[in-house]
DNA sequence: CGTATTTGACCGGCGC
DNA sequence: GCGCCGGTCAAATACG
């Protein structure tokens, strides 16, 4: 299966083929099994032979001879094969081992039959799996499609923006038609707008159509293009591209203005969230007396990613990062955590309305409740017009033209107010624990590095690891399975019983219904998931299919109240600004264990993928 | 010396 | 049209 990554409702889709896969492959391990069984069976055969007449190496070689090969012998022609003047004193000899042929030809049939059988049934599972991979493509252009016409972003794309460039640069163009730069530029209208997180969701198809390598997601469709002047922030303009499909522009106006903010505590200037950023500006924004800085991303020459950087007045230690723009270019593993963050938020600020709350998808709605509860919180801020909608512990506001998804990191799900926007927040509780700890990254060093590419990215990201030597990601793999096998064993109970201890039941059924009901938020949710525990841990959680993602009990959807075990710790940037690591730890993590969040939110299903980058199993995420 | 950061100037959007 | 504001540029400066 490819390596690439399929985050949400395409994610799901292709999780749940890469589920039936793992079960074929399972299957195809059972009959390797066999195929071993079998020789080792022969084998023991031949030593049987060998021991019954050891003494005769030509009579052994004459017997393996006619047996290796085709085991069609008879006993007649095997006769004929040997001397009888030779074995005429070991006539008993011969009869016995005769007899023993005859009992291991018969365990050779049986084993021949078994072998049928479980090939059999290996082909019949593959063939349904090949009929699920066919039938998902179908689905999901339906789905497309269905999506193209009502002018959404693409369902399964986690990309802020833009379910095709034309679109968005449909979009950018009317309102900004008298741009400064029109230049045409083929390559940018095969860009794919997205979250620069680099995040490849898009389908197959997509990326056909697509056949930059770093096709990301650009948050802010278009908006961010950075041509080689590096003045075309705004995107070159196909006039053909402005006929068409008007409705789309209207959709993707909203879709690409989108950032996403993620705010942390961080007491260095900049969180580490894996890229290299260039300070390029520093400016007093109003309402805040701390400056707001400017970073470029110089991951490559051209990347149009900006973000802002700016610390909350009445809390220095809270730092706001905002993300805007798609990078075009690998991202190295290290940043691959915060950007599927990000992206997943972007995807949830695009599949809600972007005009206001009421349009907000009731999933997404209902699962930004189910995480905020958890202490995630996601906060949609009208820049102009700050509207929240005050969801259990968070507040939904969109934005018609710049709506920005605030990913609340700082606090916990009883806080009581809400941030109303960005770069001004009001006052709110930031006393409980920070569910993800953003905090010094020579302090969460890991020993362990995670940088051999082992994920399906890291074809991607070597190139630029090779150079930056900062791709990567030390999750720490093995402290990180240790931790997570631990955990699994301590909640191994909960998980089994039908009582979700730290989940209120309602809170439970709305997650999972927003799960079963929402591909969009599938696939944000997948992103999000696997960015917080990384693809280092356990596959054995995966994600279904819509239909069975959660059975009817929930069961197969688990907000545990307990921070899951994961270490991620980002290796020190050349970038002197970058200090801090976006690390995810758990209570159980000593480094920083005072910022550990024993109430964070842990979504860990085991029906969502998280596959471990070593294993043999067919991954189909990547982490960009 | 090369690179990154600082910082004042400049530009465009928006509201009045 | 004017001023405010956010965002960016680019020369100057700092740093390794």
């Amino acid at each position: 299966m490819d390596m690439e990554a399929a985050y949400g409702g395409n994610s799901v889709k292709k999780e749940d083929q890469e589920k039936k896969a793992e079960s074929i492959g399972d299957e195809d391990c059972c009959t390797e099994e066999v195929l071993h069984k079998v020789g080792n069976g022969r084998r023991a055969q031949d030593d049987k032979i060998n021991q019954s007449s050891p003494n005769r190496k030509d009579f052994t070689s004459s017997i393996q001879g006619s047996f290796m090969p085709n085991m069609e012998m008879s006993s007649s022609e095997f006769n004929s094969n040997v001397s009888s003047s030779a074995l005429a004193g070991r006539a008993d000899l011969l009869k016995s081992t005769k007899a023993e042929m005859g009992e291991v030809m018969e365990e050779n049939q049986k084993l021949r039959m078994h072998l049928d059988r479980v090939m059999k049934e290996y082909r019949a599972l593959q063939m349904q799996f090949h009929d699920m991979v066919q039938q998902e493509p179908n689905k999901s252009s339906s789905t497309i499609s269905t999506h193209r016409e009502t002018g959404e972003p693409e369902l399964v794309s986690l990309s802020l923006g833009m379910s095709s460039s034309d679109g968005k640069k449909d979009d950018y163009f009317s309102r900004k038609t008298h741009g400064k730069e029109k230049v045409d530029n083929d390559a940018d209208d095969k860009e794919v707008l997205a979250l620069g997180l680099d995040c490849k969701f898009e389908l197959p198809k997509y990326q056909e159509n697509e056949p930059s390598p770093t096709p990301s997601l650009e948050a802010s469709s278009g908006e961010v293009k950075e041509e080689e002047g590096g003045k075309t922030w705004p995107p070159k303009n196909s006039l053909k591209n402005v006929r068409n499909e008007e409705d789309e522009v209207s959709q993707q106006t909203s879709v690409k203005r989108a950032r996403v903010s993620v705010r942390v505590r961080c007491d260095t200037p900049t969180m580490n969230d894996g890229c290299q950023w260039r300070k390029y500006g520093q400016k007093t924004a109003k309402g805040n007396p701390c400056p707001r800085a400017y970073y470029r991303c110089t991951v490559a020459p051209n990347c149009p990613v900006r973000k802002q950087v700016q610390r909350y007045a009445e809390d220095m230690s809270i730092l706001t990062t905002t993300y805007e723009g798609t990078h075009n270019h690998p991202l190295p593993i290290s940043a691959t955590a915060m950007a599927s963050t990000t992206s997943a938020a972007a995807s949830m600020l695009i599949s809600g309305s972007t005009t206001s709350t009421s349009g907000l998808s009731p999933s997404v709605a209902s699962i930004l409740s189910s995480a905020s509860f958890n202490g995630l919180n996601f906060y949609l801020s009208d820049n102009t017009k700050p509207t929240p909608i005050y969801l259990p512990n968070s507040s939904l506001s969109s934005s018609s033209s710049c709506p920005t998804i605030t990913l609340d990191l700082t606090t916990s799900s009883n806080a009581s107010s809400h941030p109303s926007k960005l770069g001004s927040f009001p006052p709110r509780s930031y006393s409980t624990i920070q569910n993800l700890n953003f905090s010094s990254l020579e302090s969460n060093a890991l020993p362990l590095s995670w940088s051999n590419g082992v994920l399906g990215y890291g074809t991607q990201a070597q190139p630029y690891n090779k150079n930056q030597n900062i791709g990567s990601l030390n999750f720490g793999r093995q402290l990180q399975e240790a931790h997570y096998q631990s955990y699994l064993q301590k909640n191994n109970s909960i998980s089994n019983s039908s009582t979700q201890q730290s989940l209120p039941a309602e809170t439970l059924a709305a997650a999972t219904k927003a799960i079963t009901s929402d591909p969009s938020f599938q696939s944000a949710l997948a992103a999000a998931l696997t960015s917080i525990i990384g693809p280092g841990t356990s596959s054995t959680a995966r994600v279904v299919g819509s239909q069975t993602a959660a059975d009817e009990s929930g069961h197969n959807l688990k907000l545990i109240d307990q921070s899951f075990p994961i270490l991620s710790s980002f290796p020190p940037s050349t970038s002197t600004v970058n200090k801090c690591a976006s690390t995810f730890l758990s209570s159980s993590n000593p480094p920083s264990s005072a910022n550990s969040q024993p109430g964070s939110l842990m979504f860990l299903s085991p029906s969502l993928s998280f596959p471990t980058p070593n294993n043999n199993s067919t991954s189909n995420v990547r982490l960009h």
